[in-house]
Formats: structure tokens, sequence, C-alpha cells
DNA sequence: GCGATACTTTGATCAGGATCAAACCGGGCC
DNA sequence: GGCCCGGTTTGATCCTGATCAAAGTATCGC
């Protein structure tokens, strides 16, 4: 996430730590005392309500980031996803070095500006979209940033696979599991994706998926 | 916002601009000439889909912010809710300020951040919760911080008139204006709200508002 | 006063998803 | 193999909130 100068002085500083497939990173409330970054793997930023209810609120892929320098407990849980691996920096120093490098200010800027635009797509997601455009909208992100993360770009033909259970998605998408496993078939049935086991979707045709979600078929969700 | 010497330089750059209720400020994607800040009166955040339907993804009130640095396009449509009275400074000289002044940054930072809080605060509310629990969460939330703006907490008895129709009110909690309006009856019924005329609220007993919201009765949505 | 207009309430009906329930994989492990 | 267990599919039914429709209310200008 950094370059030059920046880095070679964050090196210093970083560590890693890996997280089995389930386990939990950090509980909402905890005192954090890191900043983190994603190398592989995926987690999720969920909240959740006493009675059980629960709703993920974002999907952290590689390269993105964990924490919030200048505050002092996650707001969240984070949890992993997949079998994840991230590079951690200590709070403090982190912060000290925020301080006198304005480029990292900046760019941090950026990211949670970045963020904030896919906290709001996804709340009109979850605020007006039908269950069977939340699952298309899924499937076509998760396609793009697989193919970004391949370097190649989005294309008819490409296959990845699911990296979430049918009950994580429906906690990203505001469904029931039965839910997002009918939509998931109808979509199967009706030829737009297909299916190689339970994880692995093949999209034939990239627009006609895109079609499917609500959106304006180039600019939406997709960039 | 701003203290002293950085005050005293956006004080030179700055102008205000007024809008009645309804006009709207910036159009999705617009070229953005100016960031802001709110002084009086409130604006929404909202994004659209072809086909009309649309989801509020942020209200702004008095002090909060407009535009991002950085950025040259506005993601969403900026509309005017009440009249409003906003400061405005010109992008470029404000960008060039905050590079030279780390602490402007580091408060934009803490500004999004808190921004992306509320945003995630919110997606629990449109993906998790009954139209009962969020009507009731956006009255809480409108009443401390119309309470707030008072310099006062939110106690009992307090009231505060909605600046929302009820067209606006379903935008933002992902409803239709129907079903608001039932639950703003069936809140009125019960006796945990009482309404003066169609847009004044007067709250009883705060306490048994929140206890409706879903959300724990003290850490929640409050804060 | 009278419309006209914008906002709101209320009613009747419908349907998209939730819920409850059962069966169905596909591994891993004994 | 047989069993168990997490994840998934599928079915039947219910219910919340959407939709369609009409009437009520307040404010405005005439």
């Amino acid at each position: 996430m950094c370059d030059q100068d920046e880095l070679t002085r964050l090196e210093s500083i970083k560590y890693y730590r890996s997280y089995e497939a389930g386990q939990t990173v950090l509980w909402a409330g905890d005192h954090m005392e890191f900043v983190a970054s994603v190398v592989t793997g995926i987690a999720s930023l969920s909240q959740g309500m006493e009675d059980g209810r629960t709703q993920m609120v974002g999907l952290l892929l590689p390269s993105d980031f964990i924490g919030r320098p200048g505050r002092d407990s996650a707001p969240y849980d984070v949890v992993a996803v997949t079998n994840l691996t991230i590079c951690a920096f200590r709070k403090k120093p982190f912060e000290e070095l925020m301080l006198t490098t304005p480029s990292l200010a900046g760019r941090l800027l950026e990211m949670t500006l970045d963020e904030l635009d896919q906290a709001r797509e996804w709340m009109l997601l979850l605020g007006r979209k039908t269950a069977h455009e939340k699952i298309a909208s899924l499937l076509t992100i998760l396609a793009s940033r697989d193919a970004a993360l391949h370097k190649t770009s989005p294309g008819d033909g490409m296959s990845f696979d699911l990296p979430l259970t049918r009950e994580a998605m429906a906690d990203y998408l505001g469904l029931t599991l039965e839910t997002v496993s009918r939509q998931v078939s109808s979509l199967k049935k009706s030829g737009i994706i297909k299916l190689e086991g339970k994880r692995r979707v093949i999209i034939p045709d990239i627009e006609l998926l895109m079609g499917e979600t609500g959106d304006d078929v180039d600019g939406g969700v997709l960039s």
C-alpha cells in the first residue's frame, strides 16, 4: 500500500499474523493495539444485534485496510472468512509515522473515502434492491474483484470460487440463507451462471449477469 | 470546524451559498468546484437507480461536511431538504491548504471515519431491522441530533420538528411512504410518541422509544 | 370563500421473502 | 464401509411491507 521511504519505515514496525477460516480477529469493543492490511484471504466486518441478527458491513480483500488510526477500540467484529494472513503495524508507531508523513495520511483518507463510497453503494443494495438483484450484484462484485486480483478484467467465460458460505452471503445481503440458495438456483436455472460443485461459479456472459443487478450496465457497482 | 490559524486561512477563501428547500445542490456526476460545510438547514445525499428507486445514503446536518478533497466529481445527488445555508471553500485552495496543514487533514480523516461508522450503522438498519424498528431508530437519532444542536441532552418530554417528509423518511429507511405513515401512527397509538400537527414530535419517555429500536438501550445508535 | 396543490392517512389486496421443516450432499474420521 | 456434521437445497406456509386506490388535511393564491 505504500512506497519508498514510508515503506522502509513501516517495514521496521510490521509483523505478520495468520488466522484460520472462522477465527475472530477482533471483537467489537476490543481494544485495538494494531492496524493492519490484508495480505491473503478474506475477512468480514460485521455488526450484531442482541437477538442474534447480524449484518455484514464490509468484506476485506487483499490490500484492504483493517483498523482506524486515532480510534482505540474496534467498532465491529472482524472475522476471518477464509484462512487469512494480515500484515500488522503496532498502532502507536504507525500513528506517529502518520504525523510526520502527510502522504501517508493522504493515502489513508483516500482509502477511507473509498470505503465510504462502497458502504453507500451497499446501502442502496440493502434498502432498495430485490433478492434477485442483490445476488446478481454480489456475484458481479466478487467476479470483478477476483479478476482484479489476477490482473485480468472480468470477461465472458470467467470463473471463480465463492469464498462465502450461503449464510455469509445472506449476512452480507440482508437476506436469509434459504433465499440466497433459491436465488442462486434460479440464476443457474436461467443459465446466467453455471456452477461446478457448490462453490465454483462460471459466468458465460458477464453483461447478462450485470443486466440482472438493477444498476446501469456500465458505470454502476463495478467501478 | 477548525481552529486558530487554519481558520483564518480558511476565512480568506470561504463564501456562503443558500438554497431553498427542495433545490438540488449537486447532481451525481457533476464536477465539484467546492467543498463546504452545512451552516443551517439540512441536506440529503442520495443515490438513484434508473427505474426511479432511490435510497438516501446520508443526512447532512449543521457542521457536517460536503464534498471530498481529492475527488473531482460528486458521487451522489445533494439536495436541500430544508432551506439551507452552506459555507463553501473553493476546492483548489482548500486542497493546497490541506497539504500544508496536517491537522486539517487529520480532522478530515476523523470526520470521514465518523461518516463511515454512521453509514455502517445504517447498513444494519437497512438490512436487518423491521419497519417498526427503523422508524424508532430514525426518531431516536433525529431527537438526539436535535438535542445536540441545542446543547441539551435528549431527555423525557423533549420535542422537535420532523425536518423530513414521509417520502424522505421512506427514502432514508428503505421503506415506502405508506409504511412510514402507518408505523408513525402505530407509534403514536401506542403512546410512545405524541404528535402536534403532522410534524412536531413529542417524546414522553426517550428510553421507551429507544427500547423499540432493536439496539442495545445504552451504547447503540445514539452515541 | 374556492380551488389547487402538496403532503398525509387509511383501507384492501398482493407478493416477496421469512420461517419452519425435512431431506440431501460431500467430506472427514472411526 | 458407516457415521457424523457442516453446509446446502427444496418444499409448504406465513407474514411483513409493497402496491393500488381513495379520501383527508393544510397551505397557498385568487
